[in-house]
DNA sequence: CGCCCATGGTTCAGTCAACGAACCGAAAGA
DNA sequence: TCTTTCGGTTCGTTGACTGAACCATGGGCG
């Protein structure tokens, strides 16, 4: 949303949140993130996002603690972005829009399903299992494309590889 | 956000969630909307929003079903924007964020506090009841300022009649 | 060594949306 | 008639996003 940053008159949780979380593509990142995706030329293929943005966006999401910059390879010095324990609790915060939008925008279907992995079952609108009944945390969830999947747009390394089902926060690389 | 409307290569339901309620104002649009907030001069007083993105955005989310423009007075005719089922399933969306951001971008405290109003309950960060441990619908929510809302830093009448606990979603004028 | 490539950026000119102040029109009240 | 309220529209200015070009570091290869 290229929301501005001056909600300042707007003293409440939600709208801090939304100075931060609520600028074009931040949570488009975040969502990435959840899929795997770390690294800066990953988001780049998969979002479409002019550059200059996505470095600002990977440098303000880090300030405030929602990733961490990580250092995987010294020569030559390469780092990757990684949920926090803050970013991953913003789970609930997006399966619930997710639903929302599957429920009332879209034609065709989910275009990714949701389950417990360990019970191999999908996910409620809730976010509890419906098998056993817990709330399911992100890292026990495994991404599925599911029937909206069929038409792909777009044909980049991230898109192919969350055609398999994949485990969340686990890098897909 | 103003989040441009142009994520269509990343068909989605979270990115089209996003075209929609990503851009700038909207979110704080639909928080009002839970409040109680009904009327243009309202949503103007209490936001400080542009009279002319007010009013776009009101036409916005009237035209994606998730707001309802009523007729209150036929002499002179005027029209107040209500949550339809489909705004108020954004309750899942908009209270674990209200929490992320109480949690992670707040120093004072709470600003609001939501409870079961049957059960004179706070609400659990799941948006359960602390007491009958059901999820509480926003039409049995009660909105109650927090231990935050001391500084508050505006004066207009929404934020005054927020001095006192609502029913979410009942009028506040 | 010299050349090319991968990665992760920065710079910069153009565009488009948000901002905010002014204006407008209908209706009611004094 | 004059003023106020409500719900807008208009319009010039500002600021953020866009997209293409450029850059820096550090391999890998002949």
């Amino acid at each position: 949303m290229a929301l501005g940053k001056n909600y300042e008159r707007q003293d409440c949780s939600f709208a801090r949140a939304l100075e931060l979380l609520g600028e074009r593509w931040t949570l488009l990142l975040v969502r990435d993130a959840f899929y795997g995706v770390r690294r800066y030329a990953d988001f780049l293929a998969h979002l479409d996002i002019p550059r200059a943005v996505l470095a600002e966006r990977l440098r303000t999401l880090t300030e405030a603690g929602v990733l961490a910059r990580q250092r995987y390879s010294d020569n030559p010095p390469r780092h990757e972005y990684v949920l926090t324990a803050r970013g991953r609790e913003l789970w609930s915060v997006f399966f619930p829009l997710v639903q929302w939008g599957d429920r009332h925008l879209s034609t065709i279907g989910p275009r990714r399903l949701f389950a417990h992995a360990t019970c191999d079952t999908l996910l409620e609108p809730t976010g509890t299992c419906g098998r056993c009944g817990r709330l399911v945390p992100p890292e026990e969830i495994e991404v599925r494309p599911g029937p909206g999947a069929q038409s792909d747009l777009r044909d980049d390394p991230v898109t192919q590889a969350l055609r398999t089902p994949r485990r969340l926060l686990e890098p897909l690389f």
